[in-house]
RNA sequence: GGGCGCGUGGUGGAAUGGCAGACACGGUGGACUCAAAAUCCACUGGCCGCAAGGCCGUGAGGGUUCAAGUCCCUCCGCGCCCA
C-alpha cells in the first residue's frame, strides 16, 4: 500500500504544534458565548480501545464545530482513578494501586493525544488527587451537616468474590455481581447513605424538560418508580399491635383475604405467637441469606415463599379477620414492609392463596370470557359494598376518601427507588471523613484537617476487608473534640461519588477555597452537550442529578442550577462476535495500529462514517477495509488539496453552466454537512463529503477542465467542513493551500448561500398509477400546468395510458406527477 | 409478563408519506504498466429479454392513501430496559 502522505508524521507534528500553541485552552472570561461539550471522564484501564476512541472521536467533532461557529468552547477531560481493578491488582500481586492507575493514565492519555482529539489540559482532574478527594469530603461533611448523608444498618448486597457490599444497581437480574459473576449475598452492615429519595420527586418532574434520548429518560421513571395509593392501618387480633399497609389498589381492600409482612418486619417479634415461633425464626433466617433479587425472582415456586405467623388481621373495610404471613417477595425497604393481599387482583397473591389454600374474592369484575387468573385491569368493582359498579380510578378514589374520614389511613406515594449506599469496604477510594470517639460519637473530620488521605504502607491481602482496617497507623487517631483515642472510618467512597461532581470542577479546578467556583459555574453550566455510553443511562446520570441539586442546597453549588446535562447524547456500543468489546473481555482492537499506519485521522471518518453514531456497531473481518476505504478517501482529498489532480486541465474561463453546478453542489454541501452535524447524523455528513469529492474529481477531469475559482472554492469548502473531523489533514492541506500561518480552525464555519441551494433544472418524477414510468427534467419554477403538460407529452406515459384517459392528475410542481386512470 | 426500539442488496448503511438501495466495503471489467502495487474510469438487488424494455422487490399478512421502507392493525424474529 503507498499513501498520498506520510499520516503519522504531518499528525504528530499538527499535535506538537496544537500543544505549543495551547489550542483548545478557554478562559472563564472569555467573551464568546460560551459552550461546553464534555465526553464522561473514562476510567484509566490503559491505553484506548475503540469505544473510546468513537466517545472522544464525536466530542472532538462538536468542540471543534462549536469553536468554529464562534462559541468559546469549554473542552475538559479528566480521570475517574478511583476504582476496583486497581485495588484487584494490587491484590493479585501487582504494584501499588496509585502507581498501577497513573501508569494507565500516562497510557490513556498518549491515546487521547495520538487521536488528535483538542483538550484544555490545564483543567485535567483525577479523582485520586488529594485536591479532588478534599473536596470530595468537603463535600460529604456539608451532606452530613444537612441530614443529607446518614448512617444506618442495613441489609446490604453482599459480594463474596470482591469482598464488598455492591449497590442493587451493581446486582445483575440473575443475582451474580456486575463485576466478578459471583453469587450476591445478604448481610447486615452499618453503612453509609445519600439522601437522593429526598429529591425523588423533583429527579422525576423535571426529566420532562431536558433533551435527552425518551428511552435514558424513560429508564430513570421507572426507576424512580413513582407509585401513587393509600397506606392504612390494621389492628392484629388479641394485641395491642397494628400493621401498616401500603398499597397501589385501595378500591380491592374488600377482596384482601390475607396480610402478608416482610421477613425483617419488627412487629414479626411480637405478633407470633408461640407455638409458631420455631418455624417462623426458621423461615427468615433462610430468607435473610437469600440477595434481594432471589427474593424478587418469579422463579421460585410459591409454596416455598411464605410461612403463616399465627396471628390474624382485622380488614377494617370488612371487619373480617384475615390471618397474617411472611413471604421473602415482600420487602421490608418498600413501602410500609406490609401488603394486604388481593388475590384477585395480583397474580403474586393469587400464586400465594393458591399455594397456601386462602380464599379468593374478584372485586373487579374481569371481561367477558375472561380465562386468565389474577385480573389487573378495568372494571366495575363488585362484591365490594359500597364500591360496587365503580370504575378502578372512582372506586381509588372514594376508598382514599373513607380512610382519611375515618382515620384509618390517608393517601400516600412511593418510590421505587433507595437511598443511595455510598460506602465500600476497599482501600482504592475516597475515605470517609469522619470518625469514632468512645465520648463524642461519630465525629466529622474537622474541615482544616481535610482531605483524610490514604497511607501508602498497606499490605493488599485477599481476605475481603479492607487494608485501611489493618493498617494501625490509618484506623487509630485522636478525637479533635476531645483529645483520646479514636477510631476512624475505614470505609470508603464509592467511585459514583466521584463522577457526581467532576464536571462542576471542571469550570474552575484552580479554585482552593471551594469545590465549585459559583460564578464559572454560572457561567458554563450546564453542560451543553453531553456524550457517553448508554450503560451510565441510570446510575451515573441520576446520581449527577442530585448531586447538582444537593450542592446548591448546601451552599457549594448555585442554587438556581438543577440539572447539570441539558442535552444528552449516548453513543452505541462496539461490539464483536455479540458481546462488547471491553478489556474484561479480551477482545480489545487497540487503535495504535492504525495510528501507526493509517493515521488517527482515517480511524476517526471510520467511527463517523460507518452508522448512526446511537446504533451499536459489531467489528467485524471486514471491519479493516472499511477503515482503509476511510483512509482512500483522505487520500484523495489530498490530491485534490495539493492539486495533484490534473492540474494541466484548469483553464482560466467566465462561469459556464457546468461551474455554476459546482458552486451550487458547494452550497448545498455546506447546508447538508451543518445539518446533519445538528441532527447527529455524521455518517451521512461524511457520506456528504466523499460524494462532493467524487463530483470534483469528474469536474477537474471532465473535457473543460476546471474553473480555477470555483474549484478553489469548491476544494477550500470541503477542508473546512472536514476540519471537524479529520482535524489533521484538513490543518495541514489548510496551511499549505493558504499560507503556513494559516489556521483551518480558527476559521469561521461556511455558511451556504440559501438563493445558491436550488437547481436551476429538477428532475421531474412522473408516475401512472403510483408507478415510476419516466423522468423528464423541468425548469425549477415550472408551474402546475407545465409539468402536467411534460409528464402527458412523454411517449412512455402516452404507451402506458395505452387510449385510457386520466381520472385524476396529482402534480406536486417541479418534482412530481401522478397520474391516475 | 410489562415497556421501548429495530427487521432494507453478499456486507455496513441511505431515504421531510413522493425516483428504494445515496455513500462505502466486497466483486467484475477497463485504462495506465514489461509486470504488479498504487491510481483513475465504468458496471454491480432479483427474474425475463439479443435489445428496447418489462415484471418482482424494504421480516409475513392485512388496512389507510393518488402514492407506504416510512402511517395504522395482527403475527414472526432480534435487541435493550423493568419485572
Amino acid at each position: 500500500m503507498t499513501y498520498a502522505y506520510d499520516a503519522p508524521e504531518l499528525e504528530q507534528r499538527w499535535q506538537a504544534r496544537w500543544a505549543a500553541q495551547h489550542a483548545n485552552e478557554v478562559e472563564n472570561d472569555d467573551p464568546r458565548p460560551p459552550f461546553y461539550v464534555l465526553c464522561m471522564y473514562p476510567y484509566p484501564s490503559g491505553p484506548a480501545h475503540q469505544g473510546h476512541v468513537r466517545n472522544y472521536t464525536f466530542g472532538d467533532l462538536n468542540v471543534r464545530w462549536r469553536t468554529m461557529q464562534g462559541y468559546a468552547v469549554l473542552s475538559p477531560i479528566g480521570f475517574d482513578s478511583f476504582g476496583l481493578p486497581a485495588e484487584n491488582a494490587a491484590i493479585k500481586g501487582g504494584a501499588h494501586p496509585r502507581l498501577f492507575t497513573e501508569a494507565r493514565i500516562a497510557e490513556l492519555q498518549g491515546s487521547l493525544r495520538r487521536l488528535g482529539a483538542g483538550y484544555d489540559w490545564r483543567r485535567a482532574l483525577r479523582s485520586h488527587d488529594p485536591d479532588y478527594m478534599r473536596f470530595n469530603q468537603l463535600i460529604f461533611l456539608r451532606f452530613l451537616e444537612a441530614g443529607l448523608a446518614y448512617r444506618k444498618m442495613a441489609p446490604v448486597n453482599w459480594c463474596p468474590g470482591c469482598a464488598t457490599v455492591l449497590a442493587n444497581e451493581q446486582v445483575r437480574p440473575d443475582g451474580t455481581c456486575e463485576r466478578s459473576g459471583d453469587l450476591v449475598t445478604r448481610r447486615d452492615l452499618e453503612q453509609w447513605f445519600f439522601r437522593i429519595t429526598a429529591y425523588a420527586d423533583e429527579l422525576l418532574a423535571d426529566l420532562d424538560g431536558l433533551e435527552w434520548p425518551e428511552r435514558v429518560k424513560t429508564m430513570q421513571r421507572n426507576w424512580i418508580g413513582r407509585s401513587e395509593g393509600a397506606r392504612f392501618e390494621l389492628p392484629v387480633v388479641g394485641t395491642p399491635h397494628r400493621v401498616e399497609v401500603f398499597t397501589t389498589r385501595p378500591d380491592t381492600a374488600f377482596g384482601m383475604t390475607f396480610v402478608v409482612l416482610a421477613p425483617e418486619h419488627p412487629l414479626v417479634a411480637s405478633i407470633v405467637p408461640p407455638e409458631h415461633k420455631q418455624a417462623v425464626e426458621a423461615f427468615v433466617e433462610r430468607v435473610r441469606a437469600q440477595s434481594e433479587v432471589e427474593r424478587q425472582s418469579t422463579e421460585t415456586a410459591a409454596e416455598k415463599r411464605g410461612i403463616f405467623t399465627g396471628a390474624y388481621a382485622l380488614n377494617p373495610f370488612t371487619n373480617k379477620q384475615v390471618p397474617i404471613y411472611l413471604a421473602d417477595y415482600v420487602l421490608m425497604s418498600y413501602g410500609t414492609g406490609a401488603i394486604m393481599a388481593v388475590p384477585g387482583e395480583d397474580q403474586r397473591d393469587w400464586d400465594f392463596a393458591r399455594a397456601y389454600g386462602l380464599p379468593i374474592i374478584r372485586t373487579v369484575q374481569p371481561p367477558e370470557g375472561w380465562e386468565g387468573e389474577a385480573y389487573a385491569g378495568d372494571g366495575p368493582a363488585i362484591n365490594s359494598q359500597w364500591l360496587d359498579g365503580l370504575s378502578v380510578a372512582e372506586a381509588k378514589k372514594r376508598a382514599i376518601a373513607w380512610l382519611e374520614e375515618t382515620g384509618i389511613g390517608q393517601a400516600s406515594v412511593q418510590y421505587r427507588l433507595r437511598d443511595w449506599l455510598v460506602s465500600r469496604q476497599r482501600y482504592w477510594g475516597c475515605p470517609i471523613p469522619v470518625l469514632y470517639c468512645p465520648n463524642d460519637g461519630l465525629v466529622p473530620v474537622p474541615e482544616d484537617q481535610l482531605p483524610v488521605l490514604l497511607p501508602d504502607d498497606v499490605e493488599f491481602r485477599p481476605t475481603g476487608e479492607s487494608p485501611l482496617h489493618y493498617h494501625e497507623g490509618f484506623r487509630w487517631t485522636t478525637c479533635p473534640r476531645c483529645g483520646s483515642r479514636a477510631e476512624r472510618e475505614t470505609d470508603t467512597m464509592d467511585t459514583f461519588v466521584d463522577s457526581s461532581w467532576y464536571y462542576l470542577r471542571f469550570c474552575d479546578p484552580w479554585d482552593r477555597s471551594a469545590p465549585v467556583n459559583e460564578q464559572a459555574a454560572r457561567h458554563w453550566m450546564p453542560v451543553d452537550q453531553y456524550i457517553g455510553g448508554i450503560e451510565h443511562a441510570i446510575l451515573h446520570l441520576l446520581y449527577s442529578r442530585f448531586y447538582t441539586r444537593a450542592l446548591g442546597d448546601v451552599g457549594l453549588g448555585p442554587k438556581e442550577l438543577k440539572e447539570p446535562f441539558k442535552r444528552l447524547f449516548t453513543q452505541g456500543m462496539i461490539r464483536m462476535g455479540g458481546t462488547k468489546m471491553s478489556k474484561s473481555k479480551g477482545n480489545l482492537i487497540a487503535p495504535e495500529k492504525y495510528f501507526n499506519r493509517l493515521g488517527a485521522d482515517s480511524l476517526r471518518i471510520f467511527h463517523l462514517f460507518v452508522g448512526p453514531p446511537a446504533d451499536d456497531f459489531d467489528w467485524t473481518d471486514q471491519t479493516d477495509e472499511v477503515i482503509e476505504g476511510c483512509r482512500h478517501f483522505l487520500d484523495r482529498v489530498w490530491r485534490l488539496g495539493t492539486g495533484e489532480v490534473d492540474q494541466a486541465k484548469l483553464t482560466e474561463r467566465d462561469e459556464s453552466s457546468e461551474d455554476t453546478e459546482v458552486a451550487r453542489a458547494t452550497h448545498r454541501l455546506v447546508a447538508r454537512v451543518t445539518q446533519d452535524f445538528e441532527r447527529w447524523s455524521y455518517n451521512t455528513a461524511v457520506a456528504a463529503l466523499r460524494e462532493h469529492t467524487n463530483l470534483l474529481y469528474r469536474y477537474v477531469q471532465s473535457p473543460g477542465g476546471a474553473r480555477p475559482a470555483t474549484l478553489a472554492h469548491a476544494v477550500d469548502t470541503l477542508l473546512l467542513l472536514l476540519a471537524p473531523m479529520a482535524p489533521h489533514v484538513a490543518a495541514e492541506l489548510w496551511s499549505r493551500r493558504h499560507g503556513p500561518d494559516a489556521d483551518v480552525h480558527a476559521q469561521p464555519w461556511p455558511v451556504a448561500d440559501p438563493a445558491l441551494l436550488a437547481d436551476e433544472r429538477a428532475t421531474l418524477v412522473v408516475q401512472v398509477n403510483g408507478k415510476l414510468r419516466d423522468r423528464i427534467e423541468v425548469a425549477r419554477e415550472a408551474t402546475e400546468d407545465e409539468v402536467v403538460a411534460a409528464a402527458l407529452a412523454s411517449a412512455k406515459v402516452v404507451a402506458q395510458l395505452a387510449g385510457r384517459s386520466p381520472q385524476r392528475v396529482i402534480a406536486r410542481p417541479p418534482h412530481l406527477v401522478n397520474i391516475v386512470v
